[in-house]
RNA sequence: GCGGUUGUAGUCUAGCUCGGUAGGACUCCAGCUUCCCAAGCUGGCUACCCGGGUUCAAAUCCCGGCAACCGCACCA
């Protein structure tokens, strides 16, 4: 490539540009990079990890504290048989073949494309089928031609060992939502046995990817956010529908789909769930909340959508799914959360596996009373005649339905039951009342899932702006990663030690500032402008004889003059969002 | 993992064909200057992706790694 191609596409592609700004002014940058560096790993600096800690706290104005939602923290490790009960084991896992002759290893579903099997089917394909595929189309090694061997499955979780003993096999969790699920029954317990609650987990999740690239989009540890919300599916209503009733979703329909469009359908969450299109209020209310988050990052809604998944494209724990898609500049539509009905699938497969009941009580407003006919076998009566079979005679007679057994005593005045000959007086048939005050039942599960680094390049490339050839980060002010830059004029004259005295002030009134001295004023406030720094606060010479400062906006360039006295109150509620930058002293004419 | 392209300071890059002191610009740091949007002056720090080989001598040639970018694939 030649050096003019380079560098007129690096002009005019935000993601080389935002990735450059990242690394040189301490967003993130790839890991590692002294010993050459390992694909998929990043380091967060520290403007990075202040933003990505603004973004999380977004994340749990909308989605956890409105909600009152279970905050929990849980490890990454966890033995195999976690992972084994959820389905990821089988799951996790791509099918391969190794060549025999040259041990070059292709993925098999690849290689099955290229003979015209759709990556539809061949996704569904056990290993027999693939092997069967493989002979009956003889495919064979494209760089020697040698013969494959069996077909294997490439396991996308990091596998490890607990302990010494390397039968205990451990997985890094590709996902937080298992730790949910595990601890399910204290969670319950803690919430005093009353559904619905959700749990959140904000934390690492590892995937071993093969090729992990698209930086902060595809990486091999990253950070998940999944919230887990149980439910009745009973009364599956969300108390707060009508808060996100008339919240427009922009939804690309499954059915759109089918037909090869991508064309959004913008319904209200109220038709949504009308259409019956999302089947959960639960869902519908998460979707809603998750717009609003990226709406709240600086993503427009035309630059999202939903896109409800095809049967064959969930993954293998969900009954349907939505994802949640924002446009970016080099990678068109990504996936920022993922938002799936898990019904009661992962708490049935850790019952399953553990043999812990993992069911909840309901009990019913009204006890039901019920009238059955039931045959009783009288043992008292069996045991002289059966002795020691008499229990298994008693157990043959109680699977038999009762009216069958009362129709035959009527008849015969007997009754044969798996070889036991069962006599009028050795059972008594009669009515029973019982009353069930309740049952026991599974809870169903929504989960919204974010990609917390994800929403992180988002909120970056959304603020990244291009005025009068000077780069700005236009964060919206409840991310920004420093609130408040102080400037001297010049540092000198007093002027800088008045304006250390203001930066402390904002620092210990709660704010992130910064303070800089260094190069002309000019240069200051483009240096604050690429670090998406909110406000510039500059002391010059009349703040030293009237204490007045001006506040200059990253966005705008105006500036107004204040009092110092006033800059606490003034500065908390433009934060808060209840005040504009106008409103914080009076204007300066440029 | 495959195919293509590419690795020179914090960033962008010259040098590589034809082996011989690695140069510039911006950034950054210090000083001077400067009354509000990357001004100026002086000085300074910082680089040949790693490992082998060929050679008197390797950024340059050869081999092997590693990494990045683009496409395939997977996915939050």
């Amino acid at each position: 490539m030649s050096s003019e191609a380079k560098s007129s596409k690096q002009a005019c592609d935000k993601f080389v540009a935002v990735n450059e700004l990242a690394k040189r002014r301490g967003f993130f940058w790839s890991s590692f990079e002294i010993y050459g560096g390992s694909g998929g790993f990043v380091t967060y600096g520290p403007l990075g990890s202040r933003l990505k800690q603004n973004i999380e706290a977004r994340l749990r104005d909308l989605m956890v504290k409105k909600v009152g939602i279970y905050e929990m923290e849980s490890s990454v490790i966890a033995p195999g048989k976690i992972f084994e009960a959820s389905g990821h084991v089988d799951h996790f896992k791509e099918p391969m073949v190794e060549c025999q002759k040259c041990h070059i290893r292709f993925r098999a579903d690849h290689l099955l494309e290229e003979k015209g099997i759709s990556s539809k089917d061949a996704e569904k394909m056990t290993l027999e089928d693939v092997k069967a595929e493989i002979q009956r189309h003889e495919i064979v090694c494209p760089d020697c031609k040698g013969a494959f061997g069996e077909p294997t499955r490439y396991l996308t979780m990091f596998q490890t060992t607990i302990g010494p003993y390397s039968g205990a096999v451990g997985y890094g969790r590709p996902e937080a939502a298992q730790n949910i699920f595990v601890e399910f029954n204290r969670l319950f317990a803690i919430s005093r046995e009353r559904l619905p609650f959700g749990a959140i987990q904000i934390g690492h999740a590892l995937r071993n990817e093969i090729s992990p690239r698209q930086g902060l989009i595809r990486l091999r540890e990253f950070t998940i956010a999944d919230l887990e919300f149980f439910f009745d599916p009973e009364e599956p209503n969300c108390e707060y529908i009508s808060e996100v009733a008339d919240e427009v979703l922009p939804i690309v329909l499954a059915e759109t789909r089918q037909n090869d469009q991508e064309t959004p359908t913008l319904l209200s969450v109220r038709e949504a769930l009308d259409k019956k299109i999302i089947r959960c209020e639960w869902q519908a209310f998460f979707m809603a909340q998750a717009k609003r988050l990226l709406l709240s990052l600086g993503v427009p809604m035309e630059n999202q959508r939903f896109i409800e998944k095809l049967p064959w494209e969930k993954a293998h724990y969900s009954s349907q799914s939505f994802d949640q898609e924002v446009l970016v500049d080099r990678w068109g539509w990504t996936e920022v959360s993922g938002h799936a009905y898990r019904t009661d699938f992962d708490l049935s497969c850790h019952m399953k596996a553990s043999g812990i009941d993992m069911t909840v009580y309901k009990e019913y407003p009204n006890p039901v009373e019920t009238e059955e006919l039931v045959a009783k076998p009288i043992l008292s009566k069996l045991g002289p005649v059966y002795k020691g079979e008499a229990a298994k005679a008693a157990a043959a007679i109680a699977k038999v339905p009762a009216k069958e057994v009362q129709d035959a005593l009527a008849k015969d005045g007997y009754i044969t039951v798996e070889g036991y000959k069962v006599t009028k007086d050795q059972v008594e048939v009669c009515m029973q009342k019982t009353t069930i005050r309740g049952k026991r039942y599974i809870p169903h599960v929504v989960e919204p899932s974010f990609g917390c680094d994800r929403l992180f390049y988002v909120a970056l490339e959304y603020a990244y702006r291009q005025k009068d050839d000077r780069v700005v980060l236009s964060f919206p002010r409840s991310i920004a990663p420093i609130q408040i830059g102080v400037y001297p004029l010049m540092g000198k004259d007093g002027m800088d030690t008045k304006a250390k005295e203001v930066q402390r002030l904002l620092a210990c009134e709660g704010f992130m500032t910064d303070y800089d001295e260094a190069g002309s004023i000019g240069r200051r406030y483009a240096r604050a402008d690429e670090a998406g720094v909110q406000l510039g606060i500059t002391i010059d010479y009349d703040t030293l004889t009237d204490g007045t400062v001006t506040i200059r906006d990253r966005d705008s360039w105006q500036q107004v003059r204040t009092p110092i006295n006033d800059l606490p109150k003034l500065l908390h509620k433009y934060f808060e969002c209840k005040a504009n930058f106008t409103d914080l002293g009076s204007l300066i004419k440029s």
